[in-house]
Formats: structure tokens, sequence, C-alpha cells
DNA sequence: CTTGAGCTTCCAGTAACTGGAAACATTATA
DNA sequence: TATAATGTTTCCAGTTACTGGAAGCTCAAG
């Protein structure tokens, strides 16, 4: 398929496609044409990718996370280890988007607007730790 | 409090702050020698968005969440209007994040390493829609 | 009273796109 | 079949959101 209908398909903008290409993050089969040509499989990773940048993944860290997705090896330590400390920060990304969720909830309902610092919400904020 | 200890307690560097300021997404006041002088609010502020920033949220959707934080007018309907729309977007953002980690728990426990076309686990990503 | 850490501004560089021009390929319409 | 519109190519420039480093001022410790 064209880079449109992988581009429609994977949620990713053709430029973007093209510049994850450039860095090596995808590759590209090309037909007689000089077009590039896409699989099924190299829109599951482009989507893959997608997800991941929107959920605030580095490309460097979708680079890793696209190993896993890949790589042949997945009995290596230092992959299983590498999946585990990615599992993990993810279940962190989770606890934090779902306090985040609980502030906003609280602000529209519970809250004056005003920034006084009784407001019950501002003390939710300031006892999260944000050790990373 | 000064910048440095503002930055440890929100979790963006000194560097980024002064960066927010810039933009007019901070205010600092000064204190007589020139430094920058944060109050505890200033650090919730800084925390709030930090937190949406690493969560993949924009700049300029960081303004939105921001005004929702400060608006005194919270009953105006654009603003109600916003915040419900913010919150259904961390909503999906937690659906998603809740599918990448079933993701790469499954490609960690199941499959096979091969991108072979049966493995189960592209079949969940490509069932996935990513209407935005 | 000096040494070092912390703060200031400013300017340059990086990461991750994003837009636009010029040219070739394909598809739709007349 | 001619032509116009759309899709694709590469390349280069611009944008967003930082990030690093220089040069200079301030402050706390010894």
């Amino acid at each position: 398929m064209n880079i449109g209908a992988a581009s429609e398909k994977s949620g990713l903008p053709a430029k973007t496609i093209r510049y994850y290409e450039d860095i090596g993050l995808l590759t590209a089969d090309r037909a007689s044409n000089g077009y590039r040509d896409y699989s099924i499989a190299d829109v599951h990773r482009m989507r893959f990718i997608q997800r991941s940048r929107h959920l605030g993944f580095s490309v460097e860290e979708c680079r890793q996370l696209l190993s896993l997705y890949h790589d042949k090896e997945r009995e290596s330590a230092d992959v299983k280890a590498l999946a585990e400390a990615k599992l993990a920060e993810i279940d962190r990304k989770l606890v934090e988007l779902a306090e985040l969720r609980d502030t906003l909830r609280h602000l529209v309902r519970n809250c004056h607007g005003d920034s006084r610092p009784d407001c019950p919400i501002l003390d939710g904020l300031s006892r999260s730790d944000h050790t990373q």
C-alpha cells in the first residue's frame, strides 16, 4: 500500500512516516515506480509508534519499545529487563494520568477557581511525589 | 523560594521554568536581588504542567488545562466544555496506555518475536481505532 | 575576603516534526 | 487521448519545546 493509505491506517502523517524512515525508526519497500510500499505489519509498527509517541514516550524510547516488538531474542536478560522497565514506566504513567483526571474533575466540580491555599485539590497536588 | 528549590519540588528543570516564563505559561515574582521568587502555589502550577507535559499534552494544551486551573469564571459554558473535552481526552489516553501495556506484556510473554501475521497481538493492534 | 555554588540574561544548538517548492506518477474528467 | 487534479518523490527551510554554554552578578561558608 502507498504512504497515503498507510498514513490513514496508522494515524501518522505521511511527512512523519518519511521522517521516521530518515532516522531509522521505520523501513520501507519500494514499488517499481519509486513509491514507498507498506505491508500490514508496517502499519502495525507505525500504529505502535504513534500510540507510544502520543503517550509521551520519546523517539528513543519508541526505538527501545520497537526493539521489544521486533527482537527475536526475546529471552535475553537485557531485553527482559528493558521490557520490565518500560512496563513499570507505563504503570507509573497510568497512575499519573488517573491523578491528572481526578485533579481536573475536582477543579471543575469542587474548587472555587481562586488560588486559596485551603483548596483541597492543591493539597492533593502537593502530596504527589515526582521521583523520576 | 528560589528557582532551584522550585525546580526540585516541581520536577521541572530550572531552564524549563525560565522558558515557560518566556512563553507566558508561568509568571514569577522577583526578590530585591533580582532572583525569581516562587510560592507554593507556583510550584503546584509547575507540577501540574510537568505532569501534563510528561503525559503527552502539548504546551498549548497545558495552557488550556492551566486556564481550568486558574479561571475564576468556572461556570462559563466554554470553560465547562473545554474541561469536559480534556477529561474525555484523558480517558482516551488512559485506555490507550492500558492497551500499550497489554501489548507489551503480551509481546514479552506470549509472542515469538517474529512478525508472523498470525501473532495474536498483531490482531489486537490492528483492531484498535485511531480516530482523533 | 575569596572561593564556590546559585542566580541572571542571551545566544546557539538539538529533537521531533511540519510546511512548501519543484518534479515525476497516477487517476479522473472532458 | 489530452489535460487537469491528486499523490508521490526529494530537498530545504521553519517551528516547537526545550537544552547547553558563556559571561557576569549574588550569596553563604570558611
